[in-house]
DNA sequence: ATTCTGTCGATTGTCGACGATTGACACACG
DNA sequence: CGTGTGTCAATCGTCGACAATCGACAGAAT
């Protein structure tokens, strides 16, 4: 009957910024991040916005030093390694309490998702590409069923998603991309937990290193050469 | 020459002694927990003790509601079979990589762990086994080599060791529990992946069914029945 | 010339206070 | 007697201000 009309409480809203901030390359990484600049901007007290960046903070995308502030995160190529480790990790270890949950529904969405990935592949649309990839995997996250390493998903998501912004360009080829999809969905099908796992372990250690690859060549800010204020 | 004096700054103190209370049963679960107080009792203001709060939120040991405050989180079997299923994710991931890496020397060590283990559970010592048998799995994700995971499963002990410290008897049979490490060390020795994975899955599951049986036997408070104000 | 020292500006950490919102309680009404 | 409304106390969210601390810079001493 009426929309619950709810509007999210300051933190959230001004983390939500930053994170956009963040990824538009308007902060850029290691950048330093000063409370009482962004609380000018937005137009309220220091309080809400450390608690913003606190937010951030837990979520691995600002770092802080004590007494010296936030900054943005930079992630070299091993941290980058560590992370897709970890969500190698998690995919795979869904994907055996998958065979046991998944549907035929289930199936059949995911065989969609992964036609919907191919199409905006094939017309260019990469941005899109991108967040539709994260949805087809966070759906296999999803049907695992456990609802903890789904939102470790969505976290390491964010992160390698804003962390991923900054290259620009990650696919050379979006429809290669994409068809590296079928081998997971033709395990799937199979429902042959080891295949779906290897297939998985290959798809991510190929992401992986690919996305690697591309941020070697970016001059990335070493985040332990921190400057005291960059000013 | 000089030590450092590194005194931890207050967050971080106040999380500590938060974390203590909430150990030692003096805050029990979905209890609320009152910024105010807390900083009275400390002698500080509530800013701080906020900080100290959402530190303890984002390490899932505290659960905030908007305009309603803080309140230790309590678990319910699922969330608790959520997170064993998790742990067991983290720790046999790591089995595989550890094949590669384990050097003579960890193995050693970790057999000196087990040991220990079993000689504080022959002694009835079962507050320091509890301990112990964290710094064996700890150890064991520690060779993997993957910080993040590292760091993940020292936040899941100090979950699992919050919400377990209220069982209070844990092991009906201490020296039981010791031993069933040695299947662990056995496939650690013959450096067999699946081997180490399919022992580390029986022993976690069945850490787990034994856990949760216990928990279900405890009048735990359910964490969706909010009082206001418990006053 | 290099190193150490003292000062300075800027930013964080902490504080007390105010308004806003919540849940509990008492009361009127059907 | 049950339901709904109004009031109230308690607590959270936010604010502006102050002191402590840090890094940067200039100057003195060796």
């Amino acid at each position: 009957m009426f929309k619950p009309l709810e509007q999210a409480d300051l933190p959230s809203r001004i983390a939500d910024q930053v994170l956009q901030a963040i990824g538009d390359g308007l902060l850029r990484p290691g950048e330093h991040v000063t409370e009482a600049r962004i609380a000018e901007q937005m137009g309220t007290s220091r309080a809400p916005v450390r608690e913003a960046l606190r937010l951030l903070e837990s979520q691995g995308l600002i770092v802080s030093h004590p007494r010296r502030g936030f900054f943005v995160r930079s992630y070299n190529a091993d941290e980058l390694a560590e992370i897709y480790d970890l969500r190698e990790c998690l995919e795979t270890h869904n994907a055996q309490a998958l065979v046991g949950k998944m549907t035929d529904r289930d199936l059949e969405q995911l065989e969609a998702q992964v036609e919907l990935l191919k199409a905006l592949g094939a017309e260019g649309r990469t941005q899109e590409q991108v967040v539709q990839d994260y949805a087809f995997h966070r759906m296999l996250c999803a049907v695992g069923g456990n609802s903890r390493i789904l939102k470790l998903f969505d976290q390491i998501a964010t992160e390698l998603r804003s962390g991923i912004a900054l290259v620009g360009r990650i696919y050379d080829d979006p429809v290669e991309i994409a068809r590296t999809h079928d081998p997971i969905i033709a395990a799937l099908r199979k429902k042959d937990a080891s295949l779906i796992r290897s297939e998985l372990h290959e798809h991510l250690r190929d992401a992986s290193t690919h996305v690697i690859d591309i941020y070697r060549q970016w001059p990335s800010v070493p985040h332990d050469a921190l400057p005291g204020h960059p000013f």
